[in-house]
DNA sequence: TGTAATTACGTAACTAATTACGTAAATGTA
DNA sequence: TACATTTACGTAATTAGTTACGTAATTACA
């Protein structure tokens, strides 16, 4: 197909499915000519009940990879063209031992040859091409297994879209960013407490004043996240993590874990052993996010927020 | 899945359906992580209309290698979700011109960062594989244009059969055999009546002595078949195919026709312009056998033999 | 120019898989 | 030992394609 040199690999399961079907076609024909009355969907089922003496309906669908409705659905084909009988298992009353008929049998002495023909011409076909088709599908299956193409393509997507993501250390000209990013979310899911405005309000003298430090990530040269690490006076701790805030426009762009990484690479900068944050259960996406940067619940301790009802640390290591 | 590395090539089709179902899983998910309003199903008819102005469903259809039902299915999915127009077109009433709406077009510029990241992941995969899958593919759409996969298996066969078995001219070696094989099926059958005696016990005498011929079908230098022409004294035809005859143990290696074949060869070789046959109906396989070789139902006419209820005869082109 | 052939495309029926769900039997456990 | 959970597997509905077929419009040609 000319076509898919075109679309680029976005298509390969629709080129997959055409060879898959044309394949499949003329499997059809072959069972005809070698007079053997199978149809290509029952052959894995054929197959293992060729190998053992009697299995059960999960098992075989387990064995040969789909579903068990679909093997039902296949031994009740077989059945009725005799290559198999079903019998109950006298032990369990729920199992259906199928075994292969003397005509199933039977068949396998004559699907022997037909086994060696298709084995020949596909490797002669093999021969001629560069790429080994059915060793390339085995190294696909292989890889997949590890890892999805789903998580594969997640991965691009987070590398592609960091690429555009930058982070900063603050300048006054971010100061109502900082202040907008923050205010968005709290009075969204809380309502803004007296600590919020201080901060918010004058980061330089709250913030930065004290020995603390405030990251922007910029998309696209726009401010769209911000991150502050706050000095604490606490003998247990001496950061915090606080003030993390993401644009909506920008979710799905990693731009909350590159923050957080970058505020903890700060804290390490700073000396610090370890860094600690406040934040609510019903913010579950920011809580994920946490634990994904190595945070873990600590127990409860005393805070000037209200909306605060979990509290977690990081051990920098 | 292991399973295919002990069935061998012959479940292809099967393992390359199950990769295909993996992929097209996943792709669901990747279309819905980017936000875009689309199945995998849809992307070749999306592609092609992306890339024109309008096409008919026919031209989709040729394009994208689908049936066009299948087109017109994907295209009122994709008006119901507000992709495409369809508009009759003014100069051929027949024609459904199909285009992509404001929203269809839209699409195109978020699907670009999908095509990249996929094309990076597939990639990056292959890089990975000593196969490249994609290759193998289009190595194979290739071949099996040239060549179906039912030819290729079909000339395996040949190979193979033709291999092991060999069609002789009758010597006396083999007049015991030719007795023996056909004696089994007579008797088998019927009863061995006066006139296969005769032909049986003399062969030299009967058969070749007055113009007709054997021929041995030895399978591994064994012999295996026999079946003779013999001349007729009749106004209507001059040669008679009889004494057919072919051991159950290598049945299904296709030695019956042929000897069948070889049998019409001689009789062509003779000058026959058709030759005739009696047979009984009872025996199912060998009519199929007489048909395939071109023999057709004939008159009743005059026989010697008690078995006998049909006719045949195939005209020598 | 009338009729036959071809083309465009919709509907219906089929196919080979899936997921969802229900039921009966077996197993685990308080 | 009663009740919850798990297992085996059948039926129904869904999906993404196919082939078969019918009809209307266009084209070819005697």
């Amino acid at each position: 197909m000319d076509f898919f040199n075109k679309t680029g690999k976005m298509a390969i399961g629709s080129r997959l499915r055409m060879l898959t079907e044309k394949i499949t076609e003329d499997a059809v024909s072959i069972y005809k000519m070698y007079d053997i009355d199978m149809q290509p969907k029952w052959f894995p089922v054929y197959y293992v009940l060729s190998q053992d003496e009697a299995k059960t309906i999960t098992d075989i669908a387990k064995e040969i990879g789909h579903s068990h409705p679909s093997v039902s659905k296949i031994i009740r084909e077989m059945v009725k063209h005799d290559l198999v009988a079903e019998k109950k298992d006298k032990g369990d009353g729920r199992r259906n031992m199928v075994s292969l008929t003397t005509k199933g049998k039977a068949i396998s002495e004559k699907i022997k040859d037909q086994y060696i023909d298709i084995n020949q011409a596909i490797e002669q076909l093999t021969l001629q091409t560069r790429n080994d088709l059915w060793r390339a599908i085995e190294e696909w299956e292989f890889l997949l297994e590890q890892k999805t193409l789903l998580q594969r393509v997640r991965e691009q997507k987070k590398e592609r879209e960091s690429a555009n993501v930058q982070i900063i250390d603050y300048t006054p000209q971010y100061k109502q960013a900082f202040r907008n990013l923050n205010e968005e979310w709290i009075s969204k899911w809380f309502k803004m407490e007296e600590a919020d405005y201080k901060a918010l309000d004058a980061p330089q003298e709250y913030i930065l004043d004290r020995g603390g430090s405030i990251l922007i990530a910029l998309y696209k040269n726009e401010p769209v996240g911000v991150c502050a690490l706050i000095k604490m006076d606490d003998p247990d701790y001496e950061y915090e993590m606080a003030k993390m805030a993401v644009s909506p426009k920008a979710q799905g762009k990693n731009i909350g874990f590159l923050l957080g990484i970058a505020i903890i690479e700060k804290a390490k900068s700073f000396g610090a052993a370890k860094v600690y944050l406040e934040s609510n259960t019903i913010l579950k996406p920011a809580i994920n996010l946490y634990h994904k940067l190595g945070f873990n619940k600590v127990a409860s301790r005393n805070t000037p927020y209200e909306r605060s009802n979990i509290q977690m640390e990081v051990i920098i290591k």
